[in-house]
DNA sequence: TTGTACGCGTTATCAC
DNA sequence: GTGATAACGCGTACAA
């Protein structure tokens, strides 16, 4: 069924073949036209005979179009990242596009470069990133369309996020609620979206009278949710909740605190963000805020293509994330001890 | 610094501005070859202030080379194959190729079909697949290098994998050990190295003379994991350690035992494979098998490369697995009742 | 060392 | 409805 040569047929073998010019298969191929019933017939077995499939490469060459995207992210490894790309990539198959995919966790400098080679091969940008603001500003002069997780970036730019501020205010008033009065938010302050979750949290906080106490992790992992337990519960004033940045600081902070003697939720009710599949198998099982990782990325994706179809003007959108209460938060029980 | 047209500058206008041909530009962007100082001179200087790129689509036309390879994996939600994908990227960011990712999970069939396009967009692939021998021989007629993992599917391809059947027989020498002698095999007989992993259980424990029980999830996953407590531990012949076909099903398995009120490692012992992450911060922490996930990957884009450079024949690598003995797995108890 | 001329596979444009 | 042909941007014989 396949030509005896080694060269894939090309538009031209077809259009010798059925006795056609080359810009009659063209139109064929790319269903633009009507055809007598005679050629439509020879167009189809020629193609057929030959095994002839259109060159993407050569196709892109001419309309500018490549059907690809890039989604570049920080680290795959992070189930939030896992839940934006599983979305992406699903809708990229659902539409017909290819993803082409870079985790920049290795590769922290450099990186506007990286972005600006990568534009060239693709039609779009789906970005998750730590650069500076003003490395920002250099990615609109890649003249491809870009969207963003977490931030508007401002004229141009399209962004993805969920509510960060109103989602620390949910884990807020749930540990109001259960008599929590020493709240402790343990941030990773270099992450995109953890001013947002801090000011959500100091602002509920000192809405219902208290104030937070704040410490910052080395990274937003498991082992430096581990390495955090000391400073934070260790200390003279120990705080009897502590909102995680995310879920991996979260089940790495609540592992180490057990191991090291402290009950959870009994002595330390503990909480993360971003729901991530895990959360639900921890011991206890973690209180979070679903932050919605895979609904993210899909509609990134579904903007994206807008965005190059120019049927989108380029905005902000927040997706509402949703509370989810296990066991690692429980009601304060009586003060064991009475600080200074 | 940018030139004014929306146009991006081609080797056209490089060369006209440093007064030479094109094929002069083309050889100096490539560095095929030494030239006057002068020359070289007018070139850096007219590259530098037209701001050129080559474009990497126009290059691939012409040279047949994309520079892209493709990833498939099955679910990247499994930190199994997240850790491929890690590997795989950090050697790619290292060796200036792309990657085009594709995650196959909602897309069972037509991935053939699917296989065949990408590789019209890429110089070669890596592929983690549960499509029958059938479908495999068919990706050979796509010309283009291809990685398998798990599996060596003949005649002129490649395959990585890590040694299961090793990995199998570690576990099971190490539950004999702890004086285990009924041990249930949790499956998941759609996958790939499913057969591999039962074998070397088996093969051990008949070493050991023992005979252990079967039973098969629904899936490779967290949810499947706690499915199948039903009907592993409550018959009538209750195992005392049960080896899970990955870390996902084990860690889904031993949670739901405990909700049902089974003790892990006091009743039953639980282990499973891959070691990923998240299998230190489970309650009791995961007793398993590294597979060298990252590793793996690593390995299948340098092969890969290799394929493609055809400095390479295709041929079998194995990886060797490496114990991970945790809290999940503890000496047998004193027997609490008899067995009929 | 450098230039000329052509080819890569496709689509767009303009005739007919 | 169909054909001839010029692009697209680059690499590379071959000639000079």
């Amino acid at each position: 069924m396949r030509s005896e040569s080694n060269r894939a047929p090309t538009i031209r073998d077809v259009a010798r073949v059925a006795n056609v010019s080359t810009a009659t298969v063209s139109r064929y191929i790319n269903g633009a036209q009507k055809f007598t019933a005679a050629t439509e017939e020879r167009l189809r077995e020629a193609i057929a005979t030959l095994g002839y499939k259109t060159d993407p490469l050569a196709r892109s060459m001419i309309t500018g179009r490549t059907r690809t995207v890039a989604v570049v992210i920080l680290d795959i490894r992070n189930p939030h990242f896992t839940g934006i790309v599983k979305g992406a990539n699903r809708k990229a198959l659902d539409l017909g596009y290819n993803l082409l995919f870079v985790d920049t966790a290795e590769r922290q400098s450099g990186e506007v470069g990286m972005l600006r080679e990568l534009s060239r091969r693709v039609d779009g940008l789906i970005v998750s990133s730590r650069m500076p603001d003003s490395d920002l500003s250099a990615l609109r002069d890649l003249q491809k369309p870009v969207v963003f997780f977490g931030r508007a970036a401002g004229e141009g730019v399209h962004s993805v996020s969920a509510d960060g501020r109103s989602a620390a205010g949910m884990l807020a008033r749930h540990l109001i609620d259960l008599g929590h009065r020493k709240i402790a938010y343990l941030g990773y302050p270099l992450a995109r979206w953890d001013s947002e979750r801090k000011g959500g949290l100091t602002a509920a906080l000192i809405e219902a009278g208290l104030t937070p106490q704040y410490f910052a992790a080395e990274a937003p992992t498991l082992e430096a949710g581990e390495k955090a337990v000391g400073e934070v519960l260790m200390g003279s004033d120990r705080p009897d909740a502590v909102v995680c940045f995310n879920d991996l600081l979260a089940i790495g902070f609540m592992n180490q605190a057990q191991a090291a003697g402290v009950r959870v939720p009994e002595q330390v009710s503990v909480t993360g963000f971003d729901d991530i599949p895990f959360s639900r198998f921890t011991s206890p099982a973690l209180t979070t805020v679903d932050m919605q990782s895979e609904a993210m990325g899909e509609l990134a994706l579904v903007r994206l293509l807008e965005l190059i179809e120019g049927t989108l003007v380029a905005s902000e959108e927040t997706l509402r994330p949703r509370l989810v209460v296990r066991a690692s938060t429980a009601r304060k029980a009586a003060p064991l001890k009475s600080d200074v």
